[in-house]
DNA sequence: CAAAAAGCATGACAATTGTCATTTTTTCAG
DNA sequence: CTGAAAAAATGACAATTGTCATGCTTTTTG
């Protein structure tokens, strides 16, 4: 648990659902919530468990996963800086569905669903922006669902690279937004894409013979993202 | 267009968001509501529109479906009588990202977006219906994309079977309750499930050897739920 | 009610993808 | 920095699924 972080000091507080407080709830929100830092790989909720509260994602980057067939997880989505963790579950009055699992070293603030509900509540923007979260969110899973449905692996993969690319590169991102690099184990590729490990390697070893990418270790560098959406079958 | 229908005197409301309002809140309501009957066939909204309103299902059934590739439908989800239309996108801000068609003749009575928000403004009821009702679509948007990431095509058909027959037999629902039965074009099945239309055929016939289910022509008739479940690969 | 259209069924074959086994390489923790 | 553990790579083969072509049946509609 950590004590020094002042969410009035949160460099990413602004793009958060909490970017305009009132200084007495801002107050209210510093003494209540909870830090905490998560070393690589450590699981901050399960599936199955019942939220108290939300997260809110100080630093890191945060997979979550439902359980699937045989044990074989399936990655629904990834939560950046500034993100929210356990949203839709608190929301929809629900158990978890899925695991959030740390990808690197990731500090997580909590708060309580008593003073988020108060605060949303009183601030029409917070509920507001929830609901564009999770709107957001849907027609994702819908995007995503008929891609899931009707395109081929090497489809579903070229276009899981530009996504993972998109979302981990983009300009104001944490990282250095010049490389277009993807640093993903090839399990949770294929566990994103819905296919087999060994069938993600096969597939980016072809990539890489036709130069749409270079690889070093395990870090995946997109050379030719105009190629790339075309092996996706993305017509734009 | 329908003149006659009163939203007061509708049977299907009290399953609605509108469940309870003031009279003066009624009266506005079914002066600004404008009821449609669509015939068998005939399209709400289509993709890529701009909503103006809401639209809420007095009577029929709706797919509601998004392009995919080569012009082949992804079925994303069904709204039976009851259920709104439109408003994840209405929520969003955004453009239709899927088209609505009618399964059966239907009459949809459509919600101006002035008159919605300002009602869901005034009953918190209302916003809060329609936040539970997106937070569940994205559960099962996540459920489903799990089986089509990770299931077999033959255990996706049997795992839709299930859903659909408790989708549109269920006991309160609007048809014989008893008959567990299923009336829907194999392709429809092909495009809810992921696949093409002549492999829901070919397993159609297996799951009959298996005496898993009948036809009757185009319709399907679940006998054996528990053996589906089995073949579904659903636990429980 | 009958013609036309839409949907269903089936066969043959090819392409895609999964599985299992084994070796090599990379990553991570002490 | 180094050794153990995890991940990546590769081969061989089998199973699943898609595609195309064709004929038959059911459904729809005037």
């Amino acid at each position: 648990m950590l004590q020094d972080l002042d969410c009035r000091k949160c460099f990413v507080r602004s793009s958060t659902c909490f970017s305009d407080l009132l200084t007495e709830d801002m107050d209210e929100l510093v003494g209540q919530k909870i830090s905490t830092v998560y070393k690589k790989g450590q699981t901050i909720f399960y599936e199955g468990m019942m939220p108290t509260g939300i997260y809110c994602l100080h630093k890191g980057k945060i997979k979550i996963a439902k359980r699937g067939i045989d044990g074989k997880e399936q990655i629904v989505r990834f939560v950046l800086e500034g993100g929210l963790l356990g949203i839709r579950s608190l929301m929809g009055g629900r158990k978890y569905s899925a695991s959030a699992t740390t990808l690197e070293e990731s500090v997580v603030c909590y708060i309580d669903k008593k003073t988020f509900f108060k605060l949303s509540t009183k601030y029409p923007d917070i509920s507001h922006c929830v609901m564009t979260l999770i709107c957001t969110l849907l027609e994702e899973a819908e995007m995503k669902m008929t891609s899931l449905a009707q395109k081929h692996v090497r489809e579903r993969l070229a276009e899981g690279l530009l996504v993972l690319d998109e979302l981990f590169n983009k300009p104001g991102g944490c990282r250095a937004g010049d490389e277009h690099s993807i640093v993903l184990t090839r399990e949770d590729l294929a566990n994103i894409v819905g296919t087999a490990t060994e069938t993600v390697i096969r597939l980016l070893s072809d990539f890489k013979d036709e130069k749409l990418i270079d690889t070093e270790g395990r870090k995946i560098i997109l050379l030719d993202r105009e190629g790339l959406k075309k092996t996706a079958n993305n017509l734009p």
